[in-house]
DNA sequence: GTGACATCTGATTCAGGTGTCATATTTTGG
DNA sequence: CCAAAATATGACACCTGAATCAGATGTCAC
């Protein structure tokens, strides 16, 4: 279905706005199914019917802001790692970005876990699209010998992982950023592996 | 809140069983939200207040499921390492139970991930259980030399992650589990890293 | 067989949330 | 300054599904 025609003044402008902004919190704080449209247009100081000439539904809203999310994050990141020196210092001021991004976007990890169980298809979308800048990186990299060669699909999403779970572990579970030998740590395990001397 | 007491019947007991049954297959099916009580019943062949005989909500039967995968998967993948030569060799083969696991009980999965939004002390219960196992084994090994010495808690919830992306890529989403040549590049990764030769 | 207890039933109650609509107000363009 | 368009309002019709309860039926030890 193709979104509701977007507004036309300012005022309608500034309307979709503050209620995308108090979706963005009620979906963090409370999840998809805790969240009510009333209690979004209650935050966004709008009646309930003003809601619905902006989204169609409360699960329209919630992946527009899921798609939202995800332009944002690859936008931050891409600036983020754009004066690094090589394909490693690239890793690391991308994985620093990311706990970044997550600190100031408490709700992300819920709202794009939890649009999973909303729309599958928008899931995906999120992390293939994050992947593929990541995957043509990869490449560019191995081939130009700034990286090791070797699958850069696989080491793409292995990335993608790591960065998930060491931001589930501390940003979210223990509330604060990933402390500077955490992220070393990372690094000497994505540059050199965990394997003996040979 | 304590557990109601179990049946003591052989026929309650057999009651209760069917009740998880059901629940497991309705909750892999259509989601924590999507599944009700009265569809668990029946499925079950009961009535809707038989099942707060055994369980005082919708909430607490999902939550009993998700522990119950957590001890079954943890048994699996300890079964799975028993017979392998070295480190390495056991992440690879715990990494090809996990998908083994994952393919074959893909409603599991769901359930185990949707649980996160339902009991977030649950879900983390599930992985920091299985990161423990992890990191322990992953200590011996660096202090025994089969791994390069290096913090076993940041390569265990690396591992982690690594395994859930993969998962969700190709279990998943290409529902097959991950060829050969992804599991050769994923460990090649995990035991030399990506950095350039030296 | 009998009484005590365990198990089962399913219509009903109840809380909560979505989306609508008739009406009111503001903004815009000519 | 006025008509048309855009934006806003909030009460409420309607739906869904969780949990309850009073009563029926099954099981088992003795």
């Amino acid at each position: 279905m193709t979104p509701l025609p977007p507004p036309v003044t300012a005022r309608g402008e500034a309307t979709r706005r503050r209620l995308m902004n108090a979706a963005e919190q009620e979906f963090g704080d409370k999840g998809y199914h805790g969240a009510s449209v009333s209690s979004i247009t209650q935050s966004a100081d709008t009646a309930q019917g003003t809601f619905y000439l902006y989204f169609r539904s409360k699960e329209e809203i919630f992946l527009t802001l899921v798609r939202d999310i995800g332009q944002q994050l690859r936008a931050h990141s891409a600036s983020a790692i754009a004066g690094a020196k090589n394909r490693l210092d690239a890793e690391r001021q991308g994985l620093e970005a990311f706990f970044d991004f997550t600190s100031k976007h408490r709700g992300l990890y819920r709202i794009v876990q939890e649009s999973q169980f909303v729309d599958d298809s928008v899931f995906r979308d999120y992390y293939e699209k994050l992947a593929e800048g990541y995957t043509a990186a990869l490449e560019r990299a191995a081939g130009g010998g700034e990286l090791a060669p070797g699958d850069a699909t696989v080491r793409a999403w292995s990335m993608m992982g790591i960065g998930h779970f060491l931001g589930m572990k501390w940003c979210l579970w223990q509330k604060k950023k990933p402390p500077a030998e955490v992220i070393n740590e990372a690094m000497r395990f994505v540059t050199q592996g965990m394997g003996p001397k040979l």
